[in-house]
DNA sequence: TCCCAGTTAGC
DNA sequence: CTAACTGGG
């Protein structure tokens, strides 16, 4: 077979949107034509759908118009095309008489339907390529064949099986894409068009700007990240959550760049920051061998918790008006810049679940609707560990205390007076627990209780002690 | 990737 | 009085 017979179209989506260490892109460059495609699909770009996930779609726009950029410097292109993704991708395939269709596998429910319904319309072979995780699913397995549900485990064994090879370098070059397909093409909506404002707070989406931020956090890493990577109030993440979420950079790159810098300067950071990197491993295989767990939790008492409606706890935790400063903080900073650190998360969550006996999924769903790395797979096993219910959940009887992790994990109080300016005034000392603060420390801070910053809206010990109590009733029960 | 109450040691 | 440690949820 001569090799530049085949004309392949490479199905790119949401979360493989780079140039680098894209599988398919190289394989169908070594075989002859690449058509690069990307599908509006209503189900996210119909306006009202669209608005319901704001910085999902910013970055999302500008990461499909970078990898469109880049297609095109290398002498090809990305045809847009609007439809459902189950109708156009056949469709095309026959229309420009494609070979084969590759795509990157995706490890969702709902993905997994698409692409098994988009499989059986294809005339042509539909290969998925591995890239969205290091391991390919079924790889990490006990000693019995069955998936871990620990994380601990699945982390040695993952180290111990898993072999991360170099990753893809980008095409040097590609052919042109043949002139009737370039008629096809349909323009990128504009974010205005879709009736969202730009949020400049939030990161740049496309594969430049993740190079950028993966090379300024490796290069204080070895430093800080062992250290400072707990702290609320320090920017020493590495702020590539989004990134891996659409796939600006490759799993494989961000491992092995991270494991170069790091393992021999600081093995501790490395250590730590690969277990990161093994949480977001583990996580996607559980949910691959547990599809149910976007609807329901994996422990069964939790269906039938006794969650509460409580609907003005519920706007306070959206809107951060809790009166716990470090729960008000990482509300605020969700809705302003589409990001919260880990531990502010799992405060935050905590707090929603556990203080105010509110559904984790609701928190779920707010979470997705408005984190810019909002991953079905991580949100959802973030949010069932704080409730206590998921796979290596913590035990339900540990609750968080707001104030406790505030001054420990907030001690300049730099992260609380950024987002709540109301409360910057206070010493440091009453920052986390502005009611505890005597009055006349209140009003030289320009506060008044209950009007400029609220009151707050539960007593987080005896909402702690009614958790227990309901918990330890149903837990028992069992 | 916790919290709390109880205890002990040290000042 | 505080820090350090413990056991149990």
């Amino acid at each position: 077979m001569s090799s530049t017979s085949m004309r392949t179209l490479v199905w790119f989506r949401g979360k493989d949107l780079r140039i680098s260490d894209h599988g398919p892109l190289c394989e169908a460059a070594c075989h002859g034509e690449v058509i690069g495609l990307f599908v509006l699909d209503p189900y996210f770009f119909a306006p009202e759908r669209a608005r319901e996930l704001p910085h999902r779609m910013q970055f999302l726009l500008e990461s499909i118009a970078a990898l469109q950029s880049n297609l095109e410097q290398l002498g090809s292109g990305l045809v847009l095309a609007r439809g459902k993704s189950i109708e156009v991708v056949p469709r095309l395939a026959r229309r420009w008489r494609v070979d084969k269709v590759l795509a990157q596998r995706w490890t969702e429910p709902f993905a997994r339907k698409r692409d098994a319904i988009v499989a059986e319309r294809l005339h042509v072979p539909f290969e998925l390529h591995e890239g969205e995780t290091l391991a390919v699913p079924e790889e990490v397995r006990t000693g019995e064949g069955k998936s871990y549900s620990v994380f601990t485990p699945f982390a040695r064994a993952h180290r111990a099986v898993v072999r991360v090879g170099s990753p893809l370098r980008a095409p040097k070059t590609l052919p042109p894409l043949p002139d009737d397909i370039r008629a096809d093409k349909a323009t990128l909506p504009s974010l205005e068009s879709l009736g969202i404002a730009h949020n400049p707070r939030l990161l740049a989406g496309g594969e430049r700007a993740a190079r950028e931020r993966l090379r300024r956090f490796l290069a204080s890493a070895a430093e800080r990240y062992d250290a400072e990577r707990d702290r609320l109030d320090l920017a020493s993440t590495s702020r590539l959550s989004a990134d891996l979420k659409f796939g600006t950079l490759s799993i494989r790159t961000v491992w092995t760049a991270a494991r170069r810098a790091l393992e021999r300067t600081n093995p501790k950071a490395w250590r730590s920051f690969s277990n990161e990197l093994l949480w977001r491993e583990f996580t996607h295989a559980v949910l691959w061998n547990n599809p149910n767990l976007l609807k329901h939790p994996r422990r069964a008492e939790f269906e039938t918790f006794p969650w509460e409606p409580n609907e003005p706890g519920w706007r306070a935790w959206c809107e951060g008006k809790t009166g716990y400063p470090i729960v008000d903080a990482s509300a605020r900073q969700l809705l302003g810049e589409g990001f919260v650190h880990n531990r502010a998360r799992m405060i935050s969550a905590s707090f929603l679940v556990k203080d105010l006996l509110i559904d984790y999924r609701r928190g779920e769903a707010h979470y997705m609707k408005y984190l810019t790395d909002g991953d079905w797979a991580q949100n959802n096993a973030g949010w069932q560990w704080s409730a206590g219910c998921g796979f290596d959940a913590q035990p339900y009887f540990r609750v968080f205390n707001p104030i406790d992790q505030g001054r420990k994990f907030d001690p300049t109080g730099g992260y609380v007076r950024r987002w709540i300016p109301e409360i910057a005034r206070l010493p440091d000392k009453h920052l986390h627990a502005p009611w505890e603060a005597p009055a006349a420390v209140l009003r030289a801070a320009g506060i008044t209780l209950g009007e400029t910053y609220p009151n707050p809206i539960v007593n987080h010990a005896s909402a702690r002690n009614r958790f227990l109590a309901i918990a330890q009733g149903r837990m028992s029960a069992r």
